[in-house]
DNA sequence: TAGAATTAGTTATGCGAATAACGTTATTCG
DNA sequence: CGAATAACGTTATTCGCATAACTAATTCTA
């Protein structure tokens, strides 16, 4: 592998997790809301209440992440925090009407930062990039492949 | 803009991001290093010695950040600072002997992530990459368009 | 069923990087 | 020249996310 073309790639990957946490910042702020809390939104909006665990898994951040994350939403009324019925040890996730409401502006943000992020590029392109990215991130991935809902 | 398609490529920045600083971490570690210092050392390797605020906008991050790579990395002995001759104000930053063996350990390392983050992508897809990572990199940007060598 | 191993969540702590505010040095302009 | 402005670097503080260590609940197993 020639370093050049290896240090174009992680240098990019590097700027782009720079520029895309601070625009996301950026876009989200005036919603009150922080870059991951988002995440954590959208991905109770797509699978419905989850115990913190599950939360962990889908967004591939660690317990105690999540666990200030849920605080902090739940001080500010977006989501609903209970104890598991069936496992004590559990507590269940779910939105609040607030917060659901809140997520489908997240959702307008979301398609206005793809809009620019993808500005210029074909559409070939655009619906080949989650593969991509996906492909790069599973081949760098620590843990496991990653294997929930394959869109490459 | 489809919100999935949009939330796909976001989700997948994301995910990128995490994973990336995640396995970088763990490579450096062996060498003594924490993510974002290797840039440094490399953009130092690439351009010579350099002022802090030169280094700020080549790595975009913010001179406060600088600082605290600088420091770390003179106190491990990989870089040597001084004041510029020309100007009181500044700090040339410039590697040792040390630094500069330790960079081609990295450069190692690169090629290595390089190489696993890349496996299974066609070397036309390869070649391509880093001008698309730099095109979302740019039209995310919240600054300026970043026009140093657009390598797209 | 009793004890070991596993799992859920939390607290404490550390690190990278950002912003804000400050002192110092250069530069620009009246 | 001298005053205002800008630029370089530092300190202080904050935020997100990580790891380590802990408690409590559950499951496995002998």
């Amino acid at each position: 592998m020639d370093f050049d073309q290896a240090d174009a790639v992680n240098q990019a990957i590097r700027l782009l997790s720079l520029r895309h946490r601070a625009r996301t910042a950026e876009l989200l702020a005036p919603l009150g809301l922080h870059p991951g809390q988002e995440a954590l939104l959208l991905e109770l909006a797509r699978t419905g209440p989850m115990i913190q665990a599950q939360l962990s898994e889908a967004l591939s951040v660690e317990r105690p992440s999540v666990t200030l994350m849920a605080r902090k939403l739940e001080a500010a009324g977006h989501i609903r925090r209970s104890p598991a019925p069936d496992d004590q040890r559990a507590t269940v996730v779910e939105l609040t009407d607030g917060g659901r409401a809140l997520t489908e502006k997240v959702k307008q943000l979301w398609c206005a930062l793809a809009q620019e992020t993808l500005a210029g590029l074909t559409t070939e392109t655009v619906a080949e990039l989650p593969g991509l990215l996906k492909t790069l991130t599973c081949n760098v991935d620590t843990r496991r492949p990653h294997s929930r809902r394959d869109a490459g």
